[in-house]
DNA sequence: GTAGTTCATCGCTATTACCGATAAAGGAGC
DNA sequence: GCTCCTTTATCGGTAATAGCGATGAACTAC
């Protein structure tokens, strides 16, 4: 029953293997070398085992027992944490850190309003964020190293929760000249006869794919890119057209050449943003701060995005006058 | 990033609210009440607010911060235990805390090999259990109040994992003298002009009613019961035929009169009991005593039963000599 | 060898944890 | 009102602990 260390213990157990010194850790944490150095004697006196490998001008790293003492601290010392924060918390203001991961071409549309309207609601919550492909956003989120996830929606394993935050219907992206520019929509059968440019990326790639009800050897595809800058452009040069959903205020690449967005009329096409967290375990329930992102996202992500449908339209109808 | 309590203040926290007084705490603690009292001082100066309503004459309960401090002051305690736990079973002694949840009726059958054999091997592993109904032991899992749970499958959560440890084939329990129980097998359609006692309770009833390809209306159905004893006891007075998985190693009811086991060949009739327990969940693995139990059950458990299986057959046999 | 690490140890101080004893507050019963 | 009981609060004192700075010892790199 009674408990073999202090939290101060651990604490300062926990800076010395995360730094490999006891010098490097007593710095760390603004405190005395020596200090360190009695502390971890007390902690392995009272723990009965070695957990420290520690030699003259070399530093020090954990024993087995070390290591295995060492995961279930980081836990004790998060789960307190949180603890000492939800009482400040009482306050209104939510804190602690948040890390974020994000679909790669999704940032763009993402973490200005997160980095932006959400950090300056909550100025007590340390954001981070982490720009990662699908598979490592699930192994972040199950792990805890991510917080809350923005990606579409692919495989999601049951440990992890999610919600639609923005529904996406396709467009044909094409050079502002093109024959079909002025069409107020166009359908697959208008692009038997396109060349395509194929933003390359999972998801992407995927959608278009489908859109198209074709596959990879498809001889219309013309170019495969990996970036939505570098797919506007060769579109903008006539080298072919795009499927796409991303947003985009300019109606430039950014090499300066016009491009028209039309409509794709196809079933089922549309495309969901999803936001994506680790469900409530037992005896834990996420902090508040992720939940608060949550119903943030929910609430202002798809009329952030229609600003920016909006802006475009603006720049378009100011470029005809 | 400097923890607002140690590890003691959040014991002692935790006690007073448990006792509800801090004179109780001081008792439950081994400790003077006078430090009971100067530490929740000192925890409410440091995290700088009020946490217990401390009245004279009437001891202490939370203020609405308390109960959240109390929450989350479990959490950390419980880790922190583990986590000493741990460190203390590298010696190869497992230990802590273990509470089983089985279903009723399963129980005399899972308990004794657990109490027994399983205890046995772990000395150190504070058995507890609870006879649950299935939705009590899967709620319990998922709040951590069971740590593996004992049942036949029905609806499992996603949070929590099982193993089949068992098959069992259906059988005719029927008086010693009646006119199959010679047979070494029946089917359904020796059973049209029999009639039936009901094992009423939720698996069991499911079971036979598929098991017959019937419902509680059949009209073959001649009473209703809620345990094992009685449902064979009303068997023996010759009232009808059962319709049963769980074993007996006894061919008399528990009132004297002779019964028989024979084989009842039906589709998929088989039913299987299965362990569960709570998944590994993000940064916490459950204790390897835990996972030691389901590898004990499902190596032990199967033969455990056969055990019972073969007292049967050697008491008939020893009867019929 | 010398310089630059790193950990270990010592003496010292301030703080803390804890104890026992006693006081103070309030409820229950008369 | 009064007494009895339980509870929390407070005080003085002691032992344990955390932390500091200075110094020494061990080892690496050059």
């Amino acid at each position: 029953m009674a408990l073999p260390f202090t939290l101060r213990q651990l604490e300062i157990f926990d800076a010395v293997v995360r730094t490999g010194s006891l010098s490097a850790a007593a710095r760390d944490l603004h405190t005395a070398q020596s200090s360190v150095s009695s502390a971890i004697d007390e902690l392995e006196k009272q723990v009965g085992q070695r957990l420290l490998v520690r030699r003259k001008a070399q530093g020090a790293w954990p024993t087995a027992a070390g290591r295995q003492l060492h995961r279930e601290a980081g836990i004790v010392l998060h789960t307190a944490q949180e603890a000492g924060r939800i009482l400040q918390e009482r306050d209104g203001q939510l804190r602690g850190p948040l890390t974020i991961g994000v679909y790669q071409t999704l940032a763009p549309y993402v973490l200005p309003l997160l980095l932006g309207d959400f950090a300056a609601e909550h100025p007590l919550v340390e954001l981070s964020f982490v720009e990662v492909q699908h598979a490592e956003l699930m192994a972040g989120l199950t792990s805890g190293a991510i917080d809350v996830g923005f990606t579409y929606l692919h495989e999601v394993p049951a440990e992890v929760d999610h919600q639609p935050i923005l529904e996406r219907p396709p467009y044909v992206l094409m050079p502002a000249d093109h024959p079909l520019a002025d069409r107020p929509s166009v359908t697959l059968a208008d692009l038997t006869a396109e060349k395509i440019i194929l933003l390359g990326d999972a998801p992407s790639k995927a959608n278009t794919l489908r859109d198209l009800a074709t596959t990879e050897d498809d001889e219309r595809i013309a170019w495969v890119t990996s970036s939505l800058p570098l797919t506007r452009a060769l579109v903008g040069k006539g080298l072919g057209v795009a499927i796409l959903v991303q947003p985009d205020a300019s109606p430039w690449t950014v090499d300066g050449h016009p491009v028209v967005e039309v409509p794709l009329h196809v079933q089922d096409g549309n495309v969901f943003v999803h936001i994506a967290w680790l469900k409530p375990q037992a005896r834990r329930r996420p902090p508040r701060r992720i939940t608060e992102m949550v119903t943030f996202a929910e609430t202002n992500f798809s009329s952030h995005i229609a600003r920016i449908d909006e802006e475009r339209r603006l720049r378009k109808a100011s470029d005809i006058a």
